[in-house]
DNA sequence: GAATAGATTGTCT
DNA sequence: GACAATCTATTCT
């Protein structure tokens, strides 16, 4: 599925894979974003090495109306103010004390909607590293199958919070971090589901809301979808 | 493969 | 002081 980028592997990754998606793909609704999310390719340039991986597995967070959101009725706090900015940026926060969380916030500015990033399909060519960041083989769907598993194989970490995906557009930056096209034709096909997204049960009624998009099929989406 | 329990700490009330 | 957009090991089928 990913062989075309593992081809590359010898050029810098972020001119393999292209440029970064302008900030309009993410100045809309926040349920297109996350549906479309699905199939880009997310790209973290670290001090210990790039690493890329395919987004199969996404969720919509839509405050201030969606009870499941950190900016549930309106909440604005220390920890939730990016959702609160302009779209294209990173929002990043801290689950059970102990993983982090990759977000992307959408929208205008004052709509605090971000797109959960839950699981990738790691890249050939970033394997290797990836395997190492999280002391396992590299034929494990565990390596990047939930959005806490997934931001430790990138090497992410509340060091991004605020990061713009829109600047180091094209750059070989250091730093880089942004989100691509697809690589190639084969790549935007993919059939997407829907499903109610995970672990909000405590929201009420927006616990029922189909709002999680995935890509059908792929071995590494975290929670088995009925299908 | 599926279900269960325990870990663990920043953030908010 | 309670809780959380989770992960891992363990214990089953």
């Amino acid at each position: 599925m990913s062989e075309a980028l593992g081809v590359a592997a010898s050029l810098p990754l972020a001119a393999a894979i292209g440029g970064a998606l302008p900030r309009s793909f993410y100045e809309r609704s926040v349920l297109v974003v996350a549906r479309e999310l699905i199939g880009k390719t997310l790209v973290h340039c670290g001090p210990d090495g790039v690493a890329a991986g395919r987004i199969v597995e996404t969720e919509a967070y839509r405050g201030p109306e969606d009870l499941a959101a950190h900016s549930a009725a309106g909440r604005r706090t220390k920890r939730n103010e990016a959702m609160w900015g302009s779209a294209g940026r990173v929002y990043m926060f801290l689950l059970y004390g102990v993983h982090w969380a990759f977000n992307v916030v959408t929208g205008t500015v004052g709509q605090p909607h971000a797109v959960l990033i839950r699981a990738l399909e790691p890249c050939s060519s970033s394997l290797s590293l990836m395997c190492r960041r999280r002391a396992m083989g590299p034929q494990k769907r565990e390596l990047t199958n939930g959005p806490g598993k997934l931001c430790a194989a990138l090497g992410l970490d509340g060091s991004r919070y605020g990061h713009d995906l829109c600047e180091n557009a094209k750059s070989n930056a250091a730093d880089a971090l942004y989100i691509a096209p697809p690589q190639d034709a084969e790549e935007t096909s993919v059939t997407v589901g829907r499903s109610p997204r995970i672990n909000i049960d405590y929201s009420g009624v927006w616990a029922a809301k189909p709002w999680r998009f995935y890509e059908r099929g792929n071995r590494y989406v975290s929670v088995k979808p009925r299908d």
